[in-house]
DNA sequence: CTGAAAGCGCTAACAT
DNA sequence: ATGTTAGCGCTTTCAG
């Protein structure tokens, strides 16, 4: 049981201030004799001493912490996130506080003020909310918070994101080629989620001017979803599933796949899918397929720039899709 | 832009001192007056104010963080990992500093002593590395460590992790029952990591007592995947493919199916499912499923059992996993 | 080139 | 039932 060695101990052991040691650890060696700096770099070793961050922050009102909240950390797409952010944020000295909001709104509020309590020194979020307002007291406190994937309203904050639109619109072209006449679209609830939101208008305003049908499922838990594809399957038209997440793809594959349907003989496929499988499953899914880790990086480049210059923020960065042409439309 | 307000404002305001606001801060109303107490609350909602978390941590050595470092937080076991751990300390008031040791030992061992530096209280760590003596300083440190998924020899710290050797050999059965006669393992390397070991050494003494050959691939970046793949459909025996993980898993499955290759007719495929997504692939991976958010609970619990009773530590986990038996055999 | 002293925001004896 | 006082481990003027 080793007790705490701090910088009064060093500086005991090096005979000179805590000053000179703290000069000496915040790299300010500007006037200090190489002497005096090579005793307290030995002395630092001899005692193991490592700083206590709390302190420094406590002092210094810097934390170099920065808070990540994702709406769901089981959620592949979070994963990926996280290590793109984490490579970035790792290399210029932050740590990662990640919490999960469990697609519970209140959670995710609770966890908000839980990491202003531990001062980081900005925000990543991946909103459970559309509500702009829920966020406005984080504007007060004057700390840098950055959305992530997921836009609020009115978009008072600076934004990372998937081209939603213009992927969504790509394989709708890609969709109506195959001839397809009826499209059901299968979504977690629109209203929740700007995100969802987009993708089915731009579903629905490229169907507008076509001949194409438009269905729109909205699952919640008493969503009993296999119903739901079995009415899909019912109607006389060439009809296609569109999957607005990558979970719900999932969910729906599982089905058509358990149940034996074949796709795309007896009903086309497709949607975003947040976990890049899709190759695998089933006879390849016709997919959209996110770059979410380089999200994540350009995340984290972002919040560094608000970081060194506030002045930077409000800028929305949008990364592309990839459209993956495969055998189920 | 609103100055941060401490527990001296609210002192003043309430006119007591800092000592009674922090004794109402911590649930220390033993003989305080009802209407202080009512004043203080009413002053601290005013003002809306929220102690600073480095500040007590620094003074009451309490920190309420538990630093969690997972070998790759892309890899999908992490997040059901992760979410797990999340839910049980969350509920007991607990934060997570979730750090990625990105495959790396170096980056692991620096890692760790960020963690300590942060004051956490514990450390719950899917270890980069099978060697004690990587981890020996933790112990020094007196901060209690939990290790999961993955043992270190000699196993100097408590442990939970999955019945690999159990799980093994319930798919081996499976595999026999078959009558294959050639097992193809394709691991990561067994030198870094304790549990490819196990694994591989289960399947080997079950084999050793049978007719069955087999063989061991360990992959590395030079590996050949495919190369190696196209061995294995050469051998005369009927041969079966067992998957030392989920990754390497995916990896053969993409492999399998980009090239066409039929499963079982050509060749049989098995192994360790992180994702939990085999159901999906191809014609339904047999397989072994982890129950890693469970493992991840199972975790929290055990890393609060040690913070408040040292003595409980040392008392290794085992959670059970699933032989998910579908149609890849 | 280096140190003394004050204080960050909070908690915890020890008083009263 | 509440206040006084002394720090936790560090950084930062201000002096020399």
């Amino acid at each position: 049981m080793k007790k705490n060695v701090t910088i009064s101990d060093v500086a005991k052991q090096a005979e000179v201030s805590k000053t000179t040691i703290s000069r000496y650890l915040n790299g300010r060696f500007g006037n200090m004799s190489a002497e005096t700096k090579d005793r307290i770099e030995q002395v630092i070793s001899d005692l193991n001493y490592r700083p206590n961050r709390q302190a420094q922050a406590l002092k210094s009102k810097r934390s170099y912490l920065i808070g990540v909240i994702v709406s769901d950390i089981s959620n592949m797409y979070s994963s990926l996130l996280l290590k793109g952010i984490g490579e970035v944020l790792g290399d210029a000295g932050y740590q990662m506080i990640i919490m999960d909001a469990a697609n519970s709104i209140e959670k995710e509020q609770d966890l908000l003020h839980k990491l202003i309590d531990q001062s980081v020194e900005g925000i990543i979020l991946q909103p459970s909310s559309r509500e702009a307002s829920h966020y406005q007291f984080i504007k007060d406190e004057n700390i840098p918070l950055l959305l992530v994937d997921r836009g609020i309203e009115p978009l008072i904050f600076p934004l990372v994101t998937t081209d939603n639109e213009d992927a969504t619109k790509k394989m709708l072209t890609l969709i109506l080629e195959k001839k397809y006449e009826r499209i059901v679209v299968i979504s977690e609830p629109l209203a929740d989620i700007v995100t969802r939101e987009i993708r089915y208008q731009s579903i629905k305003e490229t169907v507008k001017r076509r001949k194409c049908l438009l269905n729109l499922v909205e699952v919640t838990k008493e969503t009993n979803l296999k119903n739901e594809i079995k009415k899909s399957l019912s109607y006389s038209e060439k009809t296609v599933i569109f999957a607005s997440n990558g979970k719900m793809l999932m969910e729906i594959l599982t089905i058509l796949i358990t149940e034996g349907i074949e796709i795309p003989e007896k009903i086309g496929v497709t949607g975003f899918d947040d976990w890049n499988l899709s190759a695998l499953v089933g006879p390849g899914i016709t997919s959209i397929e996110q770059q979410t880790q380089k999200i994540g990086n350009v995340s984290g480049k972002q919040m560094l720039a608000y970081l060194e210059d506030e002045e930077k923020k409000d800028e929305t960065r949008i990364v592309t899709a990839d459209i993956m042409n495969r055998n189920s439309l």
